[in-house]
RNA sequence: UGGGGGAUCGUUCAAUGGUAGGACACAUGGUUUUGGUCCAUGGGAUUGGGGUUCGACUCCCUAUCCCCCAGCCA
């Protein structure tokens, strides 16, 4: 197999570090999410990205949780993660490490820091701290505490892990300086005091690692070589890198890139917990989440999301991909993937005036176009049979190559009919359409030359199965929702018919849960998959995507 | 405002001093037992202004615009 996948700035920076034999010459990232809420196509950015660099180097890519605040993390989201990166497709069995594991380690190299007296207890409130920080324009001030002993630092220091001061009483900081023009160099927070359970570590801890802190030396524990996170991290670098240099550690380079954003949706783990805590959607894997689970449980592949990981690329300018990417990538690789099947989604009783009463007969379809290997099947076909509504215009326009009054179509797999008559209700409203058949065209061909245009899906009504659809959309009606220029709040912007329910869906016998699919196409409707509630008694599907239309109803 | 980043077709990624190219989107044809797929064609961009150079998206100067940072979140 070629390897065409595109290259980009952070495969260069590898590439040069190979060559000057930097890292011993080899490549370990990480990929490191908190447990503080579910993945979404975002992290999956960052997923292909660190794991397919690990692949493309042969190096190694860990799954490491950065679980350094007990208060918003959960074992919940561990396993959710950790199911997610998994059926994305990558074999983390041997590579799942905490953050937690290290929290001695990190404490003994807090010890060595305020033995070199680069760090010391403050005694400062989070207040006091905050209004001496200084502010964009103007540098901070020293805290009254800066300059304490070693001995007395390393005292207090004990006792805060040992517990004797509450919450917020005191911090650890590091030393560096109050008037640099980066405030994340102005003696940041190194260790706060949270007596909080831990997911992972119980009550042993009460002082838990800053970000800045960890973060370097979990990179550094693990021997990563590159260190590969988001923009909004590119100036906490200098102080990633003073820690690890006053340490004198294994010295990973940390490369920032531009989270991937996508229109008509959000990003951000806060507002889609926010979306779940309120009950705009049912759940972090409600089929119109961005969630990786959500884009599980909505019938997307794993292949389809990497597919997409690819084809956005890999840059440092803030973007916005059109949500018609991700739909591409679907379409291209569930075309291939997908059973062929024939679902009426909103039906209409066609009867064939010619055709026995009381006969029917099993017809052959194939099962997917793209590929013969996956066979075919049976279906049913009699006298009545279902069809969709919008296949039936009384008056047509000249393009509109369904069903009208003396039209001639094809039943997919079936036959050629003429339509003949239409019945109606007292409203006028058209309840049933008859036709006749050919029966020389069964199997839905004529050797005549005869030009049928239009084919329709069908259902035989004998044999039909009911089905609930859930036809989903975006979330979202605009395409920024948190442009806060445009809109007060993004909430306001929900796509109020983001989900619509349909019952009494006719589908083809051979869709029970018996025989199960991961991926159906609904013949001219659509990829479909079962929702995770579906069952043999209640079939219940989701609309993964609609197929291209190139149809305009003049 | 101090600091850190960034600006190329509608969107996104490339071009690393040498023909501005791909993908998606859009449009128009063709094929078709899915108005799907597939195939072909087309329109469409270097933020502005100077400079260096035989030659500039690329280097220099200047202006403008956008994003990030003042959590004991990550």
């Amino acid at each position: 197999m070629e390897n065409n996948k595109p290259n980009h700035f952070i495969h260069d920076i590898i590439d040069a570090d190979l060559k000057a034999k930097k890292y011993a010459s080899k490549v370990h990232t990480r990929f490191p999410p908190e447990p503080n809420g579910y993945l979404h196509i975002g992290h999956a950015k960052s997923i292909c990205l660190n794991f397919g660099i690990a692949d493309k180097y042969k190096g190694t890519c860990n799954l490491r949780f950065d679980d350094t605040n007990p208060l918003k993390e959960s074992d919940e989201y561990v396993q959710s993660i950790i199911a997610d990166v998994e059926w994305l497709g990558y074999d983390i069995k041997n590579n799942i490490l905490y953050a937690s594991d290290y929290f001695d380690i990190f404490y003994e190299h807090a010890i060595t820091l305020i033995k070199a007296g680069k760090a010391y207890v403050d005694d400062q409130s989070a207040e006091l701290i905050k209004s001496t920080r200084g502010s964009l324009s103007a540098p901070g001030i020293n805290s009254p505490f800066r300059d304490r002993a070693i001995e007395e630092n390393l005292t207090l220091f004990k006792n805060m892990k040992s517990g004797q001061y509450a919450n917020g009483e005191k911090v650890l900081r590091a030393k560096i300086d109050m008037s640099s023009p980066n405030l994340n160099m102005r003696d940041p927070i190194m260790y706060r005091i949270i007596h909080a359970n831990h997911h992972r570590t119980g009550d042993k801890w009460c002082i838990y690692p800053m970000y800045d802190w960890a973060h370097g030396l979990e990179d550094s524990i693990e021997g990563i070589t590159h260190s590969i996170c988001t923009l909004e991290f590119e100036d906490h670098r200098p102080l990633y890198d003073w820690y690890l240099s006053q340490l004198k550690v294994h010295h990973p380079q940390q490369i920032e890139f531009a989270r991937l954003d996508l229109d008509y949706t959000v990003m951000s783990k806060r507002k889609l917990k926010e979306l779940v805590d309120n009950k705009h959607v049912d759940g972090w894997s409600d089929p119109r989440m961005p969630t990786i689970s959500g884009l599980r449980n909505r019938g997307y592949s794993p292949d389809a999301i990497k597919m997409f990981c690819e084809k956005i690329g890999v840059a440092k300018r803030n973007n916005i991909i059109e949500y018609a990417l991700l739909e591409y990538c679907v379409r291209e690789d569930l075309n291939k993937k997908a059973m062929r099947v024939m679902a009426v989604l909103d039906p209409i009783k066609l009867i064939i005036d010619n055709y026995p009463d009381d006969t029917s007969e099993d017809l052959i379809a194939d099962n997917n176009p793209e590929n013969e290997n996956d066979g075919t099947r049976l279906i049913p076909f009699s006298k009545e049979l279902w069809i969709e509504k919008s296949d039936f215009m009384e008056d047509a326009p000249k393009k509109y190559f369904r069903l009208s009054p003396g039209k001639e179509v094809r039943l997919k797999h079936a036959y050629y009919v003429t339509c003949t008559k239409v019945v109606k209700d007292d409203t006028g409203r058209v309840i049933a359409i008859h036709c006749n058949y050919d029966p020389n065209s069964k199997g839905g061909w004529t050797d005549d030359g005869r030009k049928v245009r239009g084919t329709l899906h069908w259902v035989s009504v004998k044999h039909a199965v009911n089905a609930e659809v859930r036809l989903y959309d975006r979330l979202f009606t605009v395409d920024k929702p948190l442009d806060t220029k445009k809109h007060n709040n993004f909430i306001d912007t929900i796509n109020p018919n983001s989900l619509h329910i349909i019952q009494n869906c006719k589908v083809e016998p051979s869709l029970n849960m018996i025989d199960f699919k991961q991926y159906y196409q609904f013949l001219r409707t659509g990829y479909f998959c079962f929702d995770s509630q579906s069952n043999a008694e209640k079939l219940i599907f989701n609309r993964t995507s609609t197929l291209r239309d190139s149809w305009k109803n003049p």
